[in-house]
DNA sequence: TGACTTAGTTCGTGATACCAACTACTTTAG
DNA sequence: CTAAAGTAGTTGGTATCACGAACTAAGTCA
């Protein structure tokens, strides 16, 4: 008898891996920012801040989170010194939101930690493989024009 | 003059790419969870629970989380009918959890749902990308022996 | 039997997230 | 050129999620 993996069977297995691979690397990324206090959000939030400085709106887009949530998070940010509030001239009701020095230095070393403990996973594969793996997933993650 | 992509290059790339899916991941995860008022911790627990009946503290360990977080999780869960807990014959302290036949069938609805809402990314590869995806995600998600 | 250990729960606290209502600026209509 | 409508962010109230410390009940073992 001849096994025959359907295309169904296909887009499962992927399916599984993809939320296994999302729950591992946010297991990673939970650990790492916890050992800087940071939840996933506010790891989340220093990531997009890094090249952009975005008024509160974009913000909540970029997060897929509603105005207040992010005004909260936003709130704690600064008091932890991380982040800065700063008036727009074109608008006076609009404010924009950038990293601070602190803040900067803050998200470089976490990024470089993140590194460090993804290494094992991605060290499981061959440079072949890595680059092949980069290839598709970025592939996957393209939007599709509207 | 010739680029070359280093080898640390393609690890950072692939990096990316892994936190990238990761939050891609997690939120069709949580916006299928939300149209049934499942949080993402929930919907890990109906995942976990779909082929196990843990007790409280293999469930805390399943999850990475306290016990007195699974504590109240259960509550909440169990207050909604979605899980029962039970005692064990063999040992008075212990508690065991298992889904009720409405937890499971929501399981199997958002098992569904979430499929679907995946689909549009992993349709994005042909089937034998797909299948070297699963591959190599599978082979990166192994537990190196210890 | 009495002293540890273990399994879960309870309690208090803080972060995250939502919605509804609000304030303060901008824009637009008349 | 003002009054009405719209927009950007904040505030306040509520529920969930997560932790640690302290507790209860049940098992172990000396």
């Amino acid at each position: 008898m001849v096994i025959v993996a359907t295309s169904a069977d296909l887009r499962r297995d992927l399916m599984d891996d993809l939320v296994q691979t999302s729950f591992a690397v946010a297991a990673v990324l939970t650990r790492v920012g916890a050992a800087h206090d940071l939840s996933l959000t506010l790891l989340r939030l220093l990531g997009i801040l890094r090249d952009r400085q975005p008024k509160m709106a974009e913000l909540a887009d970029y997060l897929v989170l509603e105005k207040s949530t992010v005004s909260g998070l936003i709130d704690r940010a600064e008091t932890r010194g991380l982040v800065q509030r700063s008036t727009t001239p074109e608008d006076g009701r609009s404010v924009r939101v950038g990293l601070s020095t602190k803040g900067r230095r803050l998200a470089r070393t976490v990024e470089a930690e993140i590194a460090g403990a993804l290494a094992p996973l991605t060290a499981r594969l061959t440079p072949q493989d890595q680059r092949q793996v980069h290839t598709l997933l970025a592939r996957m993650l393209t939007e599709t024009a509207p």
